[in-house]
DNA sequence: ACGATCTCTGGACAGTCGTCAAGACAATCC
DNA sequence: GGATTGTCTTGACGACTGTCCAGAGATCGT
């Protein structure tokens, strides 16, 4: 009934729904699977991806378990389903931090606050996204979205590396790739202590960042 | 049986052997346990964390799966035993890099080249790591022996940090932390790349470590 | 109002999972 | 020698998994 590779966000992976079908038809059509979804996220966020199972999803939805499959052919569907609409949050809340600044030291400060604040107040979809990137190297379907998410991180922490060296009046001494795998570090190494409890985690990410900034122009 | 919090590598989990049992049968315990925690190793490796079962582990191994309850109390314990004989095979590993070096580029080069061959001879190993780590996230069991591998390799990495510090005659201008996230990304990504069969991936990791080295003095 | 289509439920299926226990085999001790 | 203990296999169990399906409700065009 669906076309093996159509799972767009903003696609329905029906094709044989005739074109006279009502517009409406559709778009509700994407809206529940934009909300069984949500539903999915928030469960693998909470157990992880070794420990989520449909049923469970479904739990935390307002359907049974049985919708799944009408509106996702297989797991791996939905999983990729989740990791893509999972981009889309991710890089908008990644793109308001530290929209504007005049001077280097505050546009470092700014984003090394917006990490921390999206770090404790995202903490579980980070916990995801560390993991999902981890199960993308043994499943393969995962892998291209995976990599789609990572490179537009990349291409958001470079963003701000060029702003900052603007400010400064100095071209980046470093790729973009180098750049994201840094800050990704601090990120991960960062959320790793703060679940564990610890107090410090905050503080010296954000030290972390406003140091590791000039070090990179 | 089994006291509930020993799980050590070097100490049999048993607490009921009196003292009189000769040493030879507690050594065959224990090398049976490390022998099957290897086959789980390899398992893990092959396959992940979500997708390792009991049975496919002893496939992996001499035995029928019966045996694994025989040496271990549950699931948890054995992977528990599995993540600290990593740890030591892990610290070895990474600590047999640039050992000596007189000068500061030669010894950011051979730093460079160890991480870019441990990455691609041991790549499956660190994938497992990657996922463990992400897996201590959510299964509380695993945090405590993660976090101590986590910080042997972050000594590990400040002696490399340092000896760099001491040949170009400069204090670090970071905290461990800092260096260990830096680099840790650094691998992480280069790993990724490499696994996704990314050509560069090796050749960046070695730039990275060559360029990353001086600006953290 | 009625038939057609979309949506959703709940149960069933074939596997697989971790766990356990009964018993076979082997080594050791008296 | 027999008895005891350590080691390992085999098969079973209940629970859980992803998947599918028959059919009930809901919604729609006409």
């Amino acid at each position: 009934m669906a076309d093996p590779e159509d799972e767009g966000p903003t696609v329905t992976s029906t094709t044989d729904r005739t074109d006279r079908i009502s517009r409406r038809q559709v778009d509700k059509f994407e809206e529940r699977r934009r909300q069984l979804a949500d539903a999915a996220l928030q469960t693998l966020s909470e157990l992880g991806y070794a420990r989520t199972s449909l049923r469970e999803i479904a739990q935390n939805s307002d359907f049974s378990h049985g919708v799944l499959h009408y509106y996702f052919r297989d797991k791996v569907e939905l999983i990729t389903y989740c990791v893509r609409q999972y981009k889309a949050t991710c890089v908008l809340r990644y793109d308001s931090i530290a929209a504007t600044a005049a001077e280097p030291g505050a546009l470092a400060a700014a984003f090394g606050d917006g990490l921390a604040a999206t770090l404790v107040s995202d903490a579980l979809m980070h916990r995801l996204w560390y993991d999902l990137r981890s199960q993308s190297l043994f499943e393969e379907s995962f892998r291209a979205d995976v990599a789609e998410i990572d490179s537009s991180l990349e291409r958001m922490i470079w963003r701000i590396v060029t702003a900052y060296s603007g400010l400064v009046g100095a071209p980046p001494s470093c790729t973009s790739a180098f750049a994201y795998a840094a800050f990704d570090g601090l990120f991960q190494q960062a959320l790793l202590r703060h679940l564990s409890g610890s107090e410090d985690a905050l503080d010296d990410l954000r030290a972390g960042a406003r140091s590791l900034l000039p070090r990179l122009v």
